[in-house]
DNA sequence: TGACTATCCCCCCATTCGGGGGGGGGCGCC
DNA sequence: GGCGCCCCCCCCCGAATGGGGGGATAGTCA
């Protein structure tokens, strides 16, 4: 028996792009084209009516960035899942759509029929994304690597202490905690505060857990 | 003409597992394994001599994490691209090997056919990741979007003075920038800490942005 | 040996902070 | 009109903080 196909909704203002798309999804079993939108606006009017099971969201989009409407369009159809269209790799604007609650990423450049394989794969529960742009996911991950160098020339012992306060406790939970003297705290704080060029407990610690 | 095959290192403790791969990428044109190690101590000897371009890792290794010898293995071969194979879907795992500057992560107990097209994908400068993985890893840039919720109950301008907060200032500049009296920043302040539970503005800003 | 650093401890002092009161004005809802 | 919430301002007080000194010990390294 044949599994009911998946239905996807275009959001693109790059007509040909639609169109390919919506063709594409179309011709091929497994799949329905249920909605095809040019705009942000008439999407969000009309996209309930599809109830689609996947929406392709170009991300630049007339008037209005494509990632700012994802929570809209979460909010009308809380278990569709999202997946961008975006031109380049701009780091910002793929995280600005992750962090809008995006569930995957494509480049919409090169070949289309990728899209095929992810609309399949967002809708079994990953998270498809572009080689590129998986890459930068994951170096973001490495860059809270390079923030260590700067706070490395803490001694462990400053650096034992500096993470006591990033969990909140006063001087005196710490002395408790390292089971030294609070003067000795305090002397610890000051040079942390000079290495780090910072002039308070909680600067410390956000600069600690960026 | 053919190119030069993948030049492939295991690093796991599972023995089947290490067979099972070894043989899988001896027996696939284009891929070849040059070595293969139990242990993180035996690899890190012995690795360099096999100049592999990827690097097959099991997250869990007798006597040390995994992710614990990215760095060290980077360093012998900056320009070898590490996959994790992990056994779960722990986030922190998944988040340490990434952090440590892991290329890619697999569930290593399923098809190990899709190794192969990780080792192509990682090999062209791409970040594979097994669908769950990958899942996770976009959730967590939504994390930052979960938290707000907890301390919604917070008035718009206590979240702006949380803000501030959380930026390092002290009351007055805090006073200064939102263009209000001292004293009611320290009356926001009371509220803030009775709504998140906390007896510090250093505990309020990690709270914030953990 | 001397220079250097990490770790530990102590002093003083002005400022800031946290916690406890007390107000007033505005806005929306029942 | 009352009631609750938000935003704003003020008081007091003890404790914590930051910034400035000082010094002791031990280990490393050249």
């Amino acid at each position: 028996m044949m599994p009911s196909p998946i239905r996807v909704a275009l959001i693109a203002g790059d007509a040909p792009l639609r169109r390919a798309c919506a063709q594409l999804l179309s011709q091929t079993p497994g799949f329905s084209c249920g909605a095809a939108f040019g705009s942000a606006p008439s999407a969000l009017h009309g996209i309930a009516a599809a109830a689609p099971d996947v929406i392709l969201l170009e991300m630049r989009l007339p008037n209005m960035s494509g990632a700012a409407c994802i929570p809209q369009l979460k909010a009308l159809l809380p278990n569709a899942k999202v997946v961008m269209l975006t031109p380049t790799c701009d780091r910002d604007l793929i995280f600005e759509a992750l962090e809008k609650g995006a569930d995957g990423c494509l480049l919409q450049h090169p070949p289309l029929a990728d899209v095929l394989r992810a609309i399949q794969e967002v809708h079994a529960g990953g998270a498809p994304m572009s080689s590129p742009i998986a890459r930068i996911v994951v170096q973001s991950f490495q860059r809270p690597r390079l923030n260590p160098a700067p706070l490395k020339n803490l001694t462990p012992r400053e650096e034992a202490v500096l993470r006591c306060v990033s969990q909140g406790m006063v001087n005196k939970e710490i002395a408790d905690q390292l089971q030294i003297a609070i003067e000795t705290i305090r002397g610890h704080l000051k040079n942390i505060y000079a290495k780090l060029q910072v002039r308070s407990r909680t600067e410390a610690a956000m600069k600690y857990f960026r």
